[in-house]
DNA sequence: GCATATATTTAGGCCCGCTTAACTATTCAG
DNA sequence: CTGAATAGTTAAGCGGGCCTAAATATATGC
């Protein structure tokens, strides 16, 4: 595992951290919810999107526009979404997240940062300061790559 | 979203960012594999553990030992685990991973760390430094805080 | 040694996610 | 206006993941 750059290795084993941690909160907030990954993953397509058609999500997970149809079908059963027709193009649908479906999404991001929140929470001033600037020069790399298209 | 306090929203922010793109390949890996998110979450957690039994699996997983029983049936089947009695204790069994189940997890790790890799590749070495140091705080602290049982 | 607890597997059954194929409705090109 | 493309739904069928219940094998306490 020792890549022999300690920056790499750093890196590396701060992602193992933190994705065990985090990933571990979000899947169990998702199963509490009866929540597929799935149905996860179309929540939040729509929660950056605001509002798409069936195929667009399909397209974003992966799978036929026959199986995107049928498991928002059950997300609106759970009033976690609406579907109404497109007025401009009548053969679409317009998905939307009801008010329901929007507290989902930010209980599931709420889960999924809890424990980074509560590890920064123990930083002192300074830490929180140094930590800052790391951030702000990936965000700053991060839109600079490929951020348009995603 | 705006939460007032700029640290706060930077870290937000840029979970944000780094699960949407590291969890998408990550799942498009998987997908790849043919492989289960349970099954993953098995995998994975021999790779921390070494070796366990079955129960110990469902435990983590959250699921019964019979579904656990059943899930890892089909990963021996795809030659990623094996299942052989533990000696001190012949109720039990000692599930390891297999060479292949060893490359797979190796795989799924760069997979969900290749974004940010790339993301890293960009930084001038004064970047590095500044990241450097902000990740050594927070791997700190994250070993000081309930890094234990887990 | 025997009753009880523990570890795992097997069987039956349910629901979900996915696929392909067929069908409906609407739009668009020429 | 007509034929082709596009968006979505529906039906049939497969396989997986999960559960409960029951069975098997082993270990432990008294």
């Amino acid at each position: 595992m020792p890549n022999a750059d300690p920056f790499t290795d750093a890196l590396h084993e701060w992602i193992e951290s933190f994705m065990h941690h985090s990933m571990r909160n979000f899947i169990l907030y998702a199963k509490e919810k009866g929540l597929s990954m799935s149905q996860i993953g179309a929540l939040f397509h729509l929660h950056r999107m605001g509002t798409c058609g069936v195929s667009d999500i399909g397209d974003d997970l992966g799978v036929t526009s026959a199986a995107a149809s049928q498991m928002l079908e059950r997300l609106v059963q759970q009033e976690l979404i609406t579907r109404s027709e497109d007025p401009n193009d009548r053969r679409g649908k317009q998905i939307i997240l009801t008010d329901r479906g929007q507290q989902t999404v930010r209980q599931a991001i709420l889960a999924r940062q809890h424990w980074l929140d509560q590890l920064a929470a123990s930083l002192t001033p300074g830490e929180k300061q140094q930590v800052l600037t790391a951030l702000q020069i990936l965000t700053a790399r991060s839109s600079q790559l490929g951020d348009g298209p995603n």
